[in-house]
DNA sequence: CCAGAATTTGTTAGCGGTAACATAGATGTG
DNA sequence: CACATCTATGTTACCGCTAACAAATTCTGG
């Protein structure tokens, strides 16, 4: 209103610079100039060119608050998970990203240290910024949480894991499933004394399927688990050590340990070839991920690939609306897809008879 | 305008609610609505019980893009590193988000890949959305972030390395002065004949800084880098193991390797151990960072702490206002903060004499 | 019981953009 | 050359919320 046209070059008045300014020093309307930022519409060459540089030399930032507003579009996609010290979110991240590059359409990362409350705070938060999609590790939530997502009228995909009720689309493994095919890989390989290392997290729901998968494919064969440990926080790496000390001090008999994941079976690991225990002759190891770091440890821990990148991928796909076969529909409740994790024996697990 | 009052209850039209909605439902008005959500002002508690409880029955939440272009406040900081495959950010974030938790603001993460051209769009991106302060690692960057940077009229902190020209505010450490001790440890130990393996990274400025201050020390006493080895991309424990050998190979009488990473240490590490090299006797090795990831090796790997956790803290608090001393002031440039990195000499490096 | 202060609630006018429609020139056509 | 047809630009009315101020209500004390 009070703004003089010379308040525009010179001063330096850090009033931040509105799609008026770049409209004054181009000479055409702010509807013009909005339509040659966003490449909308036709505006002619020249047009273009003396907006493109007004607004260069301006240094003018369009304000998506206010452009948000005006178009009820948000190019965001809320992407919750639990941490990001673990390395399979990162890498779940990665997949999502990649696919969404050329999109338009950006994601934004909230964490909640695998807690129900901060999940429910984190979502919140997110959606009051009416994002595109929403994007969340697991199929356990607060109540709350899932009224939320169910009335929040945007494509919802729950990633990891398929063992529940979805809200809407679900992109994952079954862990369940997993944890039995551990099993069996165990029991054909002849390991009849099985222990369980892993997290002591009660929100750690994808690690606890895998637990009762393996504890039913166990009971199949009337066999029931040996021993089992848990830790909480720390370096992972140590922890798999400690853990494996002791709970081979609790139960020499042991033949087979299964890791809730693959740091701590790399603890293990480590820990075994340095007491020069024979693996996987004497004891055999496996953990669960299949993270890039084993790679380089003396021997192959045993794993299964929960498909982090490709989880991400799809995920990203189904709120992008490019999965195919889905022609712009969208209409009756989500996609289901259930990927199927793949055993690398490696060289921690005897080669079955 | 054509929102009939039954509109309201009964009917899912998945129109999103908007805080009209909620003052209707509870029989006062948007404002005070409004008030109650906020906790602004004065409510009576009776008014304040009413609009909870039609807010929740509802399950309305804040539209915060209106919000926030209304009051011209934005409860977002922008975060932008370089990856998040790298423990050491995710580590930083840890700090950032910790120190943020009850301010009320709140982190969001680019990730530029140690792109400049990538880590341009992801600050403009962010800047678009107008957050209260931008925390970004490093202090290279193309002239026009520069330029918004300095335009943008908030808080900058750059962060990890202050051996350069600062926008605004700097935390971090001396990354050429972090090379320069440890080649003074490493020659006091007696070691002479010392190579270097590192990243190809042309953007990884500190691990350059780095290396330029290990020769520097080197160079103190008349004492040249005797070979060098670089990777890219892949497993980074095991091209640690690859380069390590390579180097050997190449080069069989080093008697110290200094890693731009711990990761690619502990695979050389990994290596010689597996090898039956003497270490830390015949040859020495150091990484840099100080990851949690060591604690766990059969060794404890020379490193030095690079102060992630305290860097983000600090930061921080510079964008939250928070820092003793500076008494709601931030007139005259930025604040500049070097932390100094510890030498952690593990069981990797003789103990000097 | 009422003036004046204190407290609670409402009204108005934007925030900085964009959708939708309106209008002015440019172009074509018989 | 009048009239329909494009193309390029401008106008108007919000988007959903909050700052600032106005009004209504309740609470004082004399």
């Amino acid at each position: 209103m009070t703004r003089s046209p010379d308040a525009l070059r010179g001063s330096d008045l850090r009033r931040p610079l509105t799609l008026r300014d770049v409209s004054e020093a181009s000479g055409v309307s702010e509807m013009t100039v909005s339509r040659v930022l966003r490449n909308r519409g036709d505006v002619s060459e020249a047009t273009r060119e003396k907006v493109l540089n007004a607004a260069r030399n301006l240094g003018y930032v369009p304000n998506k608050i206010a452009g948000a507003l005006a178009s009820q579009r948000v190019n965001l996609v809320a992407v919750i998970i639990p941490s990001l010290s673990n390395m399979v979110y990162p890498e779940v991240m990665t997949g999502i990203s990649a696919m969404l590059e050329d999109t338009g359409l950006q994601p934004v990362v909230g964490v909640t240290h695998y807690q129900p409350d901060r999940e429910e705070a984190v979502l919140y938060e997110m959606l009051s910024w009416r994002p595109s999609g929403v994007i969340l590790a697991g199929l356990e939530h607060s109540d709350a949480a899932r009224a939320m997502l169910s009335n929040a009228g945007i494509p919802i995909v729950e990633i990891m894991d398929v063992d529940g009720q979805p809200v809407d689309s679900v992109v994952g493994i079954s862990h369940r499933r997993a944890g039995l095919k551990m099993a069996e890989a165990i029991l054909a390989a002849g390991y009849r004394r099985i222990g369980f290392l892993g997290t002591m997290m009660p929100y750690d729901h994808r690690a606890r399927k895998r637990m009762e998968g393996l504890q039913e494919g166990l009971a199949r064969a009337g066999i029931v688990l040996a021993d089992q440990e848990f830790y909480s926080g720390g370096s992972a790496l140590l922890k798999g050590r400690e853990m494996t000390e002791t709970i081979l001090a609790r139960s020499p008999d042991l033949d087979f340990l299964y890791y809730s994941n693959d740091m701590i079976g790399a603890g293990g690991l480590l820990y075994c070839l340095d007491k020069g225990i024979d693996v996987p002759g004497q004891l055999g190891l496996a953990g669960f991920n299949g993270v890039e770091l084993l790679d380089g440890l003396p021997r192959q821990l045993a794993t299964m690939d929960a498909c982090r990148a490709e989880i991400g991928r799809i995920a990203a796909e189904i709120i992008a609306g490019k999965r195919p076969g889905m022609a712009g529909g969208r209409v009756i409740g989500g996609e289901q897809v259930e990927l199927t994790p793949k055993l690398q024996p490696g060289d921690t697990i005897r080669r079955a008879g």
